[in-house]
RNA sequence: GGGGUCUUAGCUCAGCUGGGAGAGCAUCUGCCUUACAAGCAGAGGGUCACAGGUUCGAGCCCUGUAGGCCCCACCA
């Protein structure tokens, strides 16, 4: 042992003790070799604002395994990291940071205000990268790439030429969603919807008569949510079929308090069910009004400042906030006698996801990018299964999103992030876009340019981060070698922010995918089922429960039972069941080691396997082709209970209790390192399974019993060897097995602890069930708390008053030094009688079914017909120690 | 309004293309057996939400019902 092994396995120092040397040796740096195959993922970008949650947790450990995992198989793994700059969640940051010391954003200056941004990056991107070192996550920390590093920001611009010089980028006056906290425009994936308490104001405008003046006795009446929006009213619209108001069409009333006359449209879009059938239109702060209006001709008047504040079209409201002015105007309409009623009115209002901000829709100058041809090959790509979503049912979410497709706003009214390489000329106002400022207007020849001073949505550049971040626009060795990327693995909330933004850039910018699968996870929730939040203070900090438990006790909580795109609740007590796994795994390596050391000939033990030494290579076998067929399905959470199972259950609580009285007995010096490499082989394949969710203690125990190999996560995946294959050996354990259980059971019943030994008589017809247990004695003895065990074919000499064990092909008698009571032995057997008598009509029911045996698989046949035999036999034995009992 | 998803042991959840219901925790019983009490051996506990259907066979496929969660759209 390399180094002394504590009775409790503390990850203390050790993990980053290991993380340390995995990085000195180098062993997360990928670089190209055409000899091997590439593996490759693509971190998706924490934040340089961010710290790590459960979610990255979740996130991190989840690629860490499958890029260990590929590693180990001998591919050439990338896991390439990096942080994004995340535009406007920075930005928010920073003010909220110059605030404090009484500074205004526009007073500080572009300038100022940027190098204020750089300095955040250099002081905390780098956080959040130390947080998935504690993790265990070995990307390839020399590629670290930043979204708006140079080669990022080459990216973007390249990108967004090209797509402007094809027509795919335009600047528009289009309604739009405004924060006017944020002071930018938002894209609508960045609209939260939240039902809020509000009131519903039913308004009434005056009618204009045939002469012109106002009617003091016709009105229209309709209602609203947003009173003072009628500042910007144009029109009042009426379904065209509906009759109550075909006559006023074309007439039109007077807008109160502005005093404005307005005409009456007649529009498909309004309802006739809803309300009074009459709808109020706004075109400058309505979606469907500005349509509306559009398809009317309507003017397009806009009342809001950048702060929603009522600006100058509002007359005397001028300068009040939206909701000021909504009380006031409110109360003059009910002044002048206007206002019909107000009713509670629970209704969907549009927030910004970053500030909580009530947008505004608002018309602006934006940037978009059209989407409709854009979109094409990413709806085709997923709908051919050129890239496979798992699970497959986040396709529908995919194809809601890809059907209903909207132009995408792409400027922000922000300083942080990439801006907009689009130059005016202070000339004759002609726009420009190129890599840098022009020199000479194309059209006018003047020479001086402004920039826009808009930046693009941080989603633009993470875009093109599975390209970008390997070179592109050059083409790069690596660009060529690992694009495209395996797998992308990410949050189910990001699909329409990030994922689809990403197909589409791949199949644009390179003709080809970004990656083959993504892999969605759900969210983590608090032991109650609620979303961790901030405000909720409910947040688990992944790094006290690593600085508590270990990482890979979190690592494996986080996967365990866990199926692909489920959320899932976090609980404290799974995470101590995993770190009393990982203790398990470390006592089982202790006592190994512990009986390994200074012993020879380990190597030779190979050649002289006995059965139960065969029953668990060949388990092992089974549960390698098993793991790594579910971990190439991406079924990481059935994998590894797979591997817990293996080594708690059949390594530990069965084969390394098999083999101490091996270990134990000097004499037999084959047998003895027959165990021993047996247990060697065993364990160092099981770590390998268990390497890619437990990284740290598995290469503490690995480096603590291999020499040859200097590290575990460079170690070789296993794989299935046909000659390790022991059906036969595997049938007869289970069947010692099922005796060993047998005994305990019918010790526990009878109140015989272990510890009072017993001869046991092993009475079979067969002889080959002799012979197995002749050659399995030396365990089943000690399993089954044995003072000695006799093999015989008959049950001659066996005390008869015994009490009894019937598995298949032989019965056990134990006689115990003790009164038995045949009354309850007779119980006890006869609902071991009861059992099989059901199970006996259970599959002569299946084998005595004509359809069943004309259509279900012959194999399935065959199982049953053996079940059939061997509970007919085993019925024989019971009915067989009745009568002797009742006798 | 449209769509998705879940309902399995007291709790949290697995259960792959349909072929005899599982894990962890909790509960009960007995064990400090020289790897591990963060452990060992045993036990109890489930008409797999409900109702139909397909099938030789349904937790799994189809239809409907009830309840929970989520996403999208958003009617003033």
């Amino acid at each position: 042992m390399s180094r002394e092994m504590g009775k409790t396995y503390d990850p203390h120092g050790i993990e980053d003790r290991i993380y340390e040397r995995w990085m000195e040796k180098n062993y997360f740096h990928a670089t190209v070799d055409r000899s091997k195959k590439p593996f490759t993922i693509v971190i998706p970008p924490p934040n340089i604002t961010g710290q790590l949650h459960m979610g990255h947790a979740l996130d991190n450990t989840m690629q860490d395994i499958l890029i260990r995992f590929k590693r180990m198989q001998g591919y050439n793994a990338l896991w390439q990291p990096g942080t994004d700059h995340a535009s406007i969640a920075t930005e928010v940051r920073i003010i909220e940071n110059l605030k404090k010391e009484g500074i205004d954003k526009h007073d500080l200056g572009r300038e100022k205000f940027l190098e204020r941004a750089w300095a955040w990056k250099k002081e905390y991107g780098g956080r959040i990268i130390n947080q998935l070192k504690k993790l265990g996550s070995s990307c390839d920390w020399e590629r670290e790439r930043f979204t708006m590093d140079e080669g990022c920001n080459r990216a973007v611009t390249e990108v967004f030429c090209k797509m402007y010089a094809k027509g795919w980028i335009y600047k528009g006056n289009r309604i739009g969603n405004w924060c006017p906290v944020c002071k930018t425009s938002i894209s609508d994936a960045e609209v939260l919807y939240e039902e809020q308490a509000g009131h519903f104001w039913h308004i009434k405008y005056p009618l204009i008569d045939g002469d012109g003046s106002v009617s003091t006795t016709e009105f229209l009446e309709f209602a609203t949510t947003r009173p003072e929006t009628m500042l910007g009213d144009t029109a009042v619209a009426v379904n065209p079929q509906d009759e109550r108001y075909q006559a006023l069409v074309g007439r039109k009333v007077l807008l109160p308090i502005v005093n404005r006359e307005i005409p009456i449209v007649a529009d498909s879009y309004v309802d006739m069910e809803f309300g009074t059938g009459v709808v109020k239109i706004t075109p400058a702060h309505d979606p469907n009004d500005f349509e509306v209006g559009k398809r009317h001709n309507l003017p397009q008047i806009n009342i809001l400042n950048d702060d929603a504040t009522i600006n100058e079209n509002g007359g005397k409201y001028q300068g009040m906030d939206r909701y000021e002015a909504r009380r006031a105007i409110v109360r003059e309409l009910d002044d002048l006698g206007l206002l019909v009623r107000v009713e509670d009115y629970s209704h969907n209002v549009g927030t910004h996801d970053r500030c909580g901000a009530t947008i505004e829709p608002m018309i602006k100058e934006q940037w978009f990018v059209k989407m409709d041809e854009l979109i094409r090959p990413a709806v085709k790509a997923v709908k051919e299964g050129e890239i496979r979503l798992i699970p497959e049912r986040m396709e529908k979410i995919y194809f809601n999103w890809t059907d209903n497709i909207k132009d995408w706003c792409i400027s922000r009214q922000l300083w942080w992030g990439h801006r907009i390489p689009a130059y005016y000329c202070d000339d004759c106002g002609e726009t420009v876009v190129a890599g840098k400022m022009p020199e000479v207007c194309p059209k006018c020849g003047g020479t001086h340019f402004t920039q826009d001073p808009d930046t693009l949505d941080t989603w633009f550049s993470s875009a093109l981060w599975p390209f970008s971040t390997l070179g592109w626009p050059d083409r790069t060795e690596e660009l060529s070698y690992f694009y495209p990327t395996d797998v992308l693995v990410t949050g189910y909330d990001i699909i329409f922010f990030w994922v689809i933004r990403m197909i589409f850039s791949g199949y644009e910018q390179m003709g080809e995918k970004p990656f083959k699968t993504v892999l969605f996870h759900g969210l983590v929730r608090d032991a109650q089922g609620r979303k961790m939040s901030k405000s909720l203070g409910n947040g688990i900090d992944p790094l006290e429960i690593i600085d508590k438990y270990g990482a890979d006790a979190l690592r494996l909580t986080l996967i365990m039972g866990n199926a692909p795109g489920n959320d899932m609740r976090f609980s404290i007590e799974r995470v101590e069941a995993n770190r009393n796994f990982a203790n398990k795994v470390w006592n089982a390596s202790r006592f190994i080691l512990m009986n390994m050391e200074g012993k020879e000939g380990i190597e030779e033990g190979r050649a002289h396997l006995r059965p139960e030494d065969r029953w668990i290579l060949s388990r092992l076998n089974r549960v390698v082709q098993e793991v790594t067929d579910n971990m190439e399905n991406f079924e990481l959470g059935v994998a590894v209970q797979k591997i817990y199972d293996f080594i708690w259950d059949e390594f530990c609580d069965w084969y390394i209790e098999m083999a101490k009285p091996r270990l134990y007995a000097t004499e037999d010096k084959d047998s003895q390192n027959a165990a021993l490499w047996t247990l060697k082989t065993v364990l160092l394949d099981s770590l390998k399974l268990l390497h890619p969710y437990m990284p740290f203690v598995t290469e503490e125990i690995f480096c603590a019993v291999q020499s040859e190999e200097e590290s575990i996560m460079i170690s070789s995946w296993p794989v299935y060897r046909q000659e390790r294959s022991f059906p036969q050996e595997e049938q007869q354990i289970e069947l010692l097995k099922d005796a060993v259980r047998g005994v305990r059971n019918v010790r526990t019943q009878m109140n015989v602890p272990l510890s009072r030994k017993a001869q046991i008589f092993v009475v079979s017809a067969q002889e080959e069930t002799r012979e197995m247990f002749e050659q399995g004695r030396l365990f089943f003895s000690t399993l089954a708390g044995a003072s000695g065990v006799t093999v015989q074919a008959d049950r001659d000499g066996i005390d008869p008053d015994a009490v009894s064990v019937v598995i298949h092909n032989a019965t056990l008698y134990i006689p115990f030094d003790q009164l038995v009571d045949i009354a309850q032995e007779i119980e006890r057997l006869e609902k071991e009688r009861d059992r099989l008598t059901g199970e006996l009509a259970r599959v002569n029911g299946m084998l005595g079914n004509e359809k069943f045996m004309s259509r279900a698989p012959e194999k399935k046949v065959a199982e049953e017909r053996a079940k059939l035999e061997k509970y007919a036999q085993m019925m024989e034995q019971v009915q067989e120690r009745l009568a002797q009992l009742k006798k």
